[in-house]
DNA sequence: CCGAATCCACGTTGATACTG
DNA sequence: CAGTATCAACGTGGATTCGG
């Protein structure tokens, strides 16, 4: 992994490699940031990085999220090869939902913008207030 | 920076410290997906990244933006203190815009999820592949 | 050159009701 | 239990027009 005060230009680099691609679609960034950006999926990812757990399982630990957008952000994971989905026919029906080794994957790099959130909210929260104050 | 296998642990440890915090407003990690998942602000920082733009320039650069939408992202980069803003009083006016030191800071997380972004489009790609084929 | 202001189309999300 | 289906609300972003 890349250190130091200058890796910013290693990064910037590979920003160009992944944003020139004419690739099929659209750019690997893009679809990654649809994904990342949206409302649900990163939670999804990170409660499920403890381990498998089933369709009402999820709903009870994520009340706010409602059934059709847990539903629809789980099947896009999936698709995206992040979760695994595996159905045993008992009865009642029983789903359950794990990370893929690329979901898995996905928690490190990840965790360093977590990381930064972390740090910096300090710094953006005075700046808000600075901003908001001159307004 | 943390490494390993099982430095995920770490990593959900991290979000779990983020998320749970009752803070102002919302919590930091919402923050920062909002601004880093919408469809402008990245775009920006990684062209602000190798140095300061004026205005037009910016919008020469990129040209798919809407004028609107250039304007406000950078407001909203500037109100977190990503980019800072310079006005010279030439004529006719000239306005600069330049990463802050906050905002190239962001640079390395972010480069650490383009790198993710490089490696996995493959495999990504292939789930879909395999998703849609079933349905 | 650097914006602000307005109007509107569209996609995402939520609420609600229903099903195997 | 684990979904699907339908409808409505909301926010984001684009097009266009105007101003200092």
């Amino acid at each position: 992994m890349l250190q130091g005060q200058d890796a910013a230009a290693i990064y910037i680099e590979r920003w160009v490699e992944a944003t020139t691609k004419p690739e099929p679609g659209i750019c690997p960034v893009r679809n990654v940031l649809d994904r990342i950006g949206d409302k649900w999926s990163m939670l999804l990812v990170m409660t499920l990085a403890t381990g498998p757990r089933r369709f009402n399982q999820l709903h009870r630990e994520i009340p706010d999220i409602s059934q059709k957008m847990l539903t629809q952000t789980l099947r896009d994971l999936q698709r995206d090869g992040l979760v695994s989905r595996r159905v045993f026919d008992t009865k009642p029906p029983s789903v359950e939902y794990q990370l893929t080794a690329l979901g898995h994957s996905l928690i490190v790099p990840f965790g360093h913008l977590i990381e930064w959130a972390n740090e910096s909210i300090p710094v953006i929260n005075q700046a808000r207030a600075r901003y908001d104050e001159v307004a």
